[in-house]
DNA sequence: GCCAACGTTGGC
DNA sequence: GCCAACGTTGGC
């Protein structure tokens, strides 16, 4: 099946993309993510190898911060059974896991980074749905069009 | 920190 | 299955 494209989000006071380059492999778990609609994206839709933007939300600036790949299949993201972890679900079960998440390892970093004010401006990308009113989505497609056109911003050659 | 937009929960 | 109440996201 085709490479697809995705964008990402995360809070830099919880998870950057600096963070992301600190781990080991520079691979993480995305894990926290209590959506249905963005878990269904990672369960049912995420290949290994697809391109992922990494977005800085309730960040200065707001931005595309650098790209990852997809980096596994699906499995059960472990916090929803970790009494302590703010993720905990008490209504979810090991026999029947409600939230699953994928690794992702980076890519490339953007700098400077591609800000969602540039977005705005950029013709191409006015269907994107980060840059719609009210869209809170975590995780949201991307098209092949939009992938190219922000590398090109970015001035980086898509991985 | 505010609050609009939107998603989820749960009583009925 | 509706929908009011509540919780969360995320830009500002």
């Amino acid at each position: 099946m085709a490479r697809k494209y995705w964008l990402m989000k995360s809070e830099p006071d919880e998870f950057s993309i600096d963070d992301l380059i600190g781990m080991e492999n520079k691979t993480a778990r995305w894990d926290g993510i209590r959506n249905y609609q963005a878990r269904n994206f990672m369960r049912d839709e995420m290949q290994v190898g697809d391109g992922v933007f990494f977005y800085h939300s309730n960040a200065n600036p707001l931005a595309i911060v650098g790209t990852m790949n997809v980096a596994s299949e699906p499995y059960p993201d472990p916090t929803q059974f970790d009494p302590d972890s703010k993720y905990f679900d008490p209504k979810s079960s090991k026999e029947n896991p409600r939230w699953m998440l994928v690794d992702v390892q980076f890519t490339a970093k953007f700098d400077p980074p591609v800000l969602r004010d540039n977005l705005r401006e950029t013709p191409g990308l006015e269907d994107m749905m980060l840059l719609k009113k009210g869209s809170r989505l975590s995780i949201q497609p991307v098209t092949e069009q939009e992938w190219k056109i922000i590398h090109e911003l970015a001035g980086v050659d898509p991985k």
